[in-house]
DNA sequence: GCGTTGTCATTTCATTTGAAACGAAAGTCA
DNA sequence: TGACTTTCGTTTCAAATGAAATGACAACGC
């Protein structure tokens, strides 16, 4: 009597280490403590500053461009360029010969503006990696590298 | 003649290799590709999914505790809860004595439904890690570790 | 006891989000 | 050329989000 049920005891499930998690876990403090650089004191947001990281090393984009490449949401980027046009971070021109594309440009401001950021971008990426030596530091490149680089 | 202004060249700033923007995206793409798994087949989503992953090992719990354990603002979890016992997973009660806390609890149908989601959960963990050999994934484990365990 | 303060969960409300619809502009094919 | 399909960026609209207000209760001080 009392045989074991077939169920399986299935050791129970541990939210702290299940991967997908932890990574969402440590993204969101990692946004909202380098938020804390450039919302209060530049007003700016994280789509925004992710726009203009971007146009920081490649003039002339069309959003198209960004929406692929900084994996964003191209009406998140669209929202993103307007905002930074109207405080006179962006200039929005039209492509001269595909009239659909959006040439995205930063204005001479939003250049004082972004090399203002970056170094406390930079800076507070240096001290979330404070704890890990150079060492750590590789690995954790590689292998964020490699997840990245998987399938889906 | 022609010496260099004073200005800081300022290597251009790589936003694939900064830490936050990176983990950010990494995190999206592990959250996307799991929400693939309890979406669609249980109609669940994330924050749903989170407070029943705590639940599966703590019962009787408050909103405060989930909020605090699982990373998730507390009006989050109230409505996650609040869903959850609309489709039947979840039971809440009134705390025997302290009358302002709640007690949630899986019923029965959400400990089946938890029970059917979770070895799919980490198959898709499995799958994400799987271009990673045994050392590695103790690697990026520690490693995430540390830098959650760091200061802010 | 009774007023004050603090805590918990929910509700409210303004903002953010993204899927789908849209208009404009190319591209394609006959 | 002229219908068609496709692509780009924006707008629309409904859902998700979270800060602040609310209401219910507990804890403390006196």
């Amino acid at each position: 009597m009392s045989a074991k049920p077939p169920q399986k005891p299935s050791k129970p499930f541990d939210l702290d280490a299940f991967l997908p998690y932890r990574v969402s876990v440590l993204a969101s403090r990692l946004s909202q403590g380098l938020a804390k650089v450039y919302q209060d004191r530049f007003g700016i947001s994280n789509p925004e500053w992710r726009v203009l990281a971007h146009l920081s090393g490649n003039a002339k984009v069309s959003v198209r461009e960004i929406h692929a490449r900084v994996a964003m949401d191209k009406v998140k980027v669209s929202r993103a360029a307007a905002r930074l046009e109207a405080c006179g971070f962006v200039r929005k021109a039209t492509h001269p010969t595909d009239h659909r594309l959006v040439e995205l440009q930063l204005s001479t401001e939003g250049r004082a503006l972004f090399d203002e950021i970056a170094p406390l971008a930079l800076a507070y990426e240096k001290q979330a990696l404070s704890g890990l030596s150079p060492d750590e530091r590789r690995a954790l490149h590689t292998l964020v590298e490699m997840l990245l680089a998987a399938p889906t």
